[in-house]
DNA sequence: GCATCTTTTAGAACAGTTCTAATCTGCTTG
DNA sequence: CAAGCAGATTAGAACTGTTCTAAAAGATGC
């Protein structure tokens, strides 16, 4: 599958956003592994540890950025912080509310009947199911 | 119907916040008519506009108490902004992306079938599906 | 009406995010 | 492969929404 190489230069000029060293760590960091959550705070501390220094501004910039390429999926689950998700096919979340915790479960098996038209001169953007738990 | 009554200060009292004037001037606004979504700014720019001095402070203070009372509900949905909903029984949101509008819509007529269960340790809270919808 | 505990308030503080303006870097062209 | 340029990065300031602080005002019980 080509859209998830780890020849993240490539993916990030098809996405049509220059490989600079930053954009890259940052890519390296999001995508090398299985599915991410992150916040701009959490991102930054783990890819300052690898060495390569990326400020926190572009940090912001690169998160922005990747979304709206479609390489990340941001979530909205608590006032004030921003989640972004390297899971941008479709599925739902847990979230573990005092802590802040954020699970995926897939949508495959979840079904939603009965959903209102959209109101007019609108069109239907996305569903967001977030299953709000407790310990 | 005792709890939706227009005796302010009894409704407060029945949550156990006392009844002072600004709280009373806040309940009005928020409860009077129909369902309303308020953010902080606009419940004060309201309730000043009743000539009804309240600082902003308050204000916050008084969302988040009557939230924790019950008698709002919490909507999360753009990062960065509450919104508040004086619907508080089971119902779900269109959220028309750009302009940051809201709207309810029954749950009555939505079904979810096929959730996970909770992660252990975990007992579910709430389940909140919010319809993106664009222009 | 007095004492006490709660609430309100203005403004400071805070957290997360975006902006600014200077510097730097990747890419294209000659 | 050097020069030029558009685009990217940076530190720090600025901004937005929210909470905190300490002092003054108000509600409640006796």
């Amino acid at each position: 599958m080509l859209g998830n190489s780890l020849d993240f230069p490539a993916r990030l000029r098809a996405a049509g956003l220059r490989p600079t060293k930053q954009r890259v760590a940052l890519a390296r960091v999001l995508f090398e592994a299985g599915h991410r959550h992150v916040t701009a705070e959490s991102l930054h501390a783990e890819v300052k540890a690898t060495r390569m220094p990326v400020s926190l501004a572009t940090v912001y910039n690169a998160l922005n950025q990747f979304r709206d390429a479609g390489l990340l999926r941001e979530v909205v689950v608590a006032p004030g912080r921003s989640y972004f998700d390297t899971n941008t096919g479709h599925h739902h979340h847990f979230y573990v509310e005092p802590d802040g915790e954020l699970h995926d479960f897939p949508s495959e098996k979840v079904t939603i009947a009965g959903l209102p038209t959209p109101p007019k001169g609108t069109r239907l953007s996305r569903v967001d199911v977030i299953v709000r738990v407790r310990r």
